[in-house]
DNA sequence: TTGTACGCGTTATCAA
DNA sequence: TTGATAACGCGTACAA
């Protein structure tokens, strides 16, 4: 139903053509690969996987051979003689397509390049067989690792079948345990300052802010990178205007109200999160404020959801292919041991329209 | 970052302690198993398989200790000794994230009853290296199958070296050689006469219809189910308000502008793709033309995008996981030499809304 | 630098 | 209805 080319007239005849031809010859095996280049099977396997103590002129003629053969082993019997699967598993429950999409593409872009496939399932974070899910799908094959999103980055339960396995992950944006596992994020600090810069330039003086759960060690570099830049404009941070949600739709709303009941209310709010942004924005329409004309809403856009469904934010977003690359990245090169963090840099996206919210 | 639960405290040490405990002890075989439940192994994997000719106290007794063990077959070793990987592949490669999103979701929803994974890989539908990515895919690994959809779906070089290696796949709205393979699809005409009396409705009594390119069996179906709503109506069908595009954004411009030219133009198009409808929508604005006031636009939503880059668009969309639970429940279930066909219901969707196209 | 022999955990074949 | 045994195709340890 798409572009170009012309549909051929006779497809089923080519294909029983080739049918004929060449179909019913099985596949190459190493020990095909090696009878013809007269070699050993484990001189092939050396080829193959790059090892060390290979003659130059026997890896030239393996190599010719298996180009000839159009040989490529066989994925099940390498993960059944050695340790791993080359597939690596994206456990992603995230309400954005968007973000999905985008993740995937990231990871498949890096893994590519060694020959390693994703398995993408999408995941119910509400289920109570998560936990159970992914245990048996690493129980079921030996992945080359896991790359977990937020929620799923958090869930102990889940981190701890993950390293009682020994299993590899990188974690995406997590919120806990830093040093738990590898891991790719944003620089909050710099990112909230950015944001707070922004609205600093559109004139405000008086910033709400809305800060996260506590518990989260984000919530406090937000905070700081918020105030920083209040500082640097000399302004003084009012400490009416600093409440503290629970990142969720509900708080957000609720402390926005509170804010906007002040007998001095701020002219625009920054929410730490993307709900707790939509909460802001709902409350906001609610009281019958116009956004952005008689308030500012502005947010992190944590689930690269905001943007699309609330497109009045102003928002700090993680570009989310870069960090899936990182991450698949450390995953697949990284030193198994390390705790290593990535850091990306944000993207500031400033919306200029007026709309409630489609959610 | 998300909702809910309280962050622990101390999940490291709970990690170690997990470690500690029951870490280092491997995986249940099915050696184990049969040992336990004092059978053979291949009674246990009659077991596994729902084999008949297995004694109902045998196969209690063998679950009990499958479950006690927590035992989960290696996919790897049923792949080395069997003939299928209990994996199927997605070759989607899709402009809208919501697409390739549903179509994930649907086929998983599917696949999880037989315990079946999904291989997803973005794919570049520009690529020359498009079907020897897909034969390196097939020839690593013994696939239960495999979904296409377009335009993949109809690329004959891409359907020969399936056919060829004896591959199972099924279609999700081909355009081409219906019965090459299982496939999925809207019923066209159905949807386009619903469309057509959507526009009927609404007063429009000269209707222009942007045919797509004549050699696509689709094209011919719309511009039927077109025809017959107009029938119904009692409306004439004017050849002047007839027009052939080719699917594409360029075409579908063309001609709209043509359409728009005439001394007496209509009042409604209706494009037979979404790329030709945001092409007519283009060429309303650039004309000056407010939509829907002055004209409206209609289409195919061919790839899920239309509803979400062009707001203005009435489209008939397809159910993408309603399709893509039935491609995979095809693929599972299906009679692996049939080329059954399965109908979904379509979905007209109505917009009110002005704007202009994002893209 | 190369080769030999074994084992990975299933399914498939055939006999019991 | 069950069980013994041979593949399946590759990595690994060790020997040459």
């Amino acid at each position: 139903m798409r572009r170009g080319w012309t549909p051929p007239a006779k497809l089923c005849n080519q294909l029983t053509q080739h049918k004929n031809n060449g179909a019913n010859r099985l596949r190459a095996t190493i020990k095909d690969v090696s009878r013809e280049a007269g070699v050993s099977i484990k001189t092939v396997s050396r080829v193959l996987n790059n090892e060390r103590y290979v003659g130059a002129a026997t890896r030239e003629k393996v190599l010719a051979v298996v180009e000839r053969l159009n040989f490529r082993p066989s994925m099940a019997a390498r993960t059944l003689a050695g340790s791993r699967s080359y597939q690596v598993a994206l456990i992603c429950d995230n309400p954005s397509p968007y973000y999905v999409y985008e993740m995937q593409v990231g990871i498949r872009e890096r893994c590519e390049r060694d020959g390693v496939r994703m398995l993408a399932q999408p995941y119910d974070r509400e289920s109570p067989q998560l936990e159970r899910d992914i245990g048996a799908l690493i129980d079921t094959m030996p992945l080359d690792g896991l790359i977990l999103t937020p929620p799923v980055t958090d869930y102990p339960a889940v981190l701890a079948r993950l390293a009682e396995r020994g299993m590899r992950f990188v974690r995406v944006s997590p919120s806990t345990e830093p040093m738990l596992s590898p891991s790719v994020h944003i620089d909050n600090h710099a990112a909230a300052a950015e944001m707070a810069r922004h609205l600093i330039g559109l004139g405000h003086r008086r910033i709400g802010f809305i800060a996260g759960h506590p518990s989260y060690a984000a919530s406090g570099q937000r905070l700081a990178g918020f105030a920083a830049a209040l500082a640097e404009a000399g302004i003084a941070v009012d400490a009416a205007l600093l409440r503290t949600g629970t990142y969720d739709f509900q708080s957000g709303a609720a402390e926005a109200d509170a804010l906007l009941s002040l007998a001095e209310p701020p002219t625009a709010i920054f929410a730490s999160s993307d709900d707790m942004a939509a909460g802001a924005l709902a409350t906001a329409h609610r009281r019958g404020l116009r956004v952005p004309d008689d308030v500012s809403i502005a947010g992190f856009d944590d689930t690269a959801l905001a943007s699309v469904v609330w497109p009045a934010l102003t928002t700090i977003r993680q570009p989310v292919r870069e960090m899936a690359s990182n991450a698949a990245d450390l995953l697949l090169s990284g030193d198994p041991a390390s705790s290593e963090r990535r850091t990306i840099a944000h993207m500031l996206v400033v919306r200029q329209s007026t709309a409630a919210p489609r959610g």
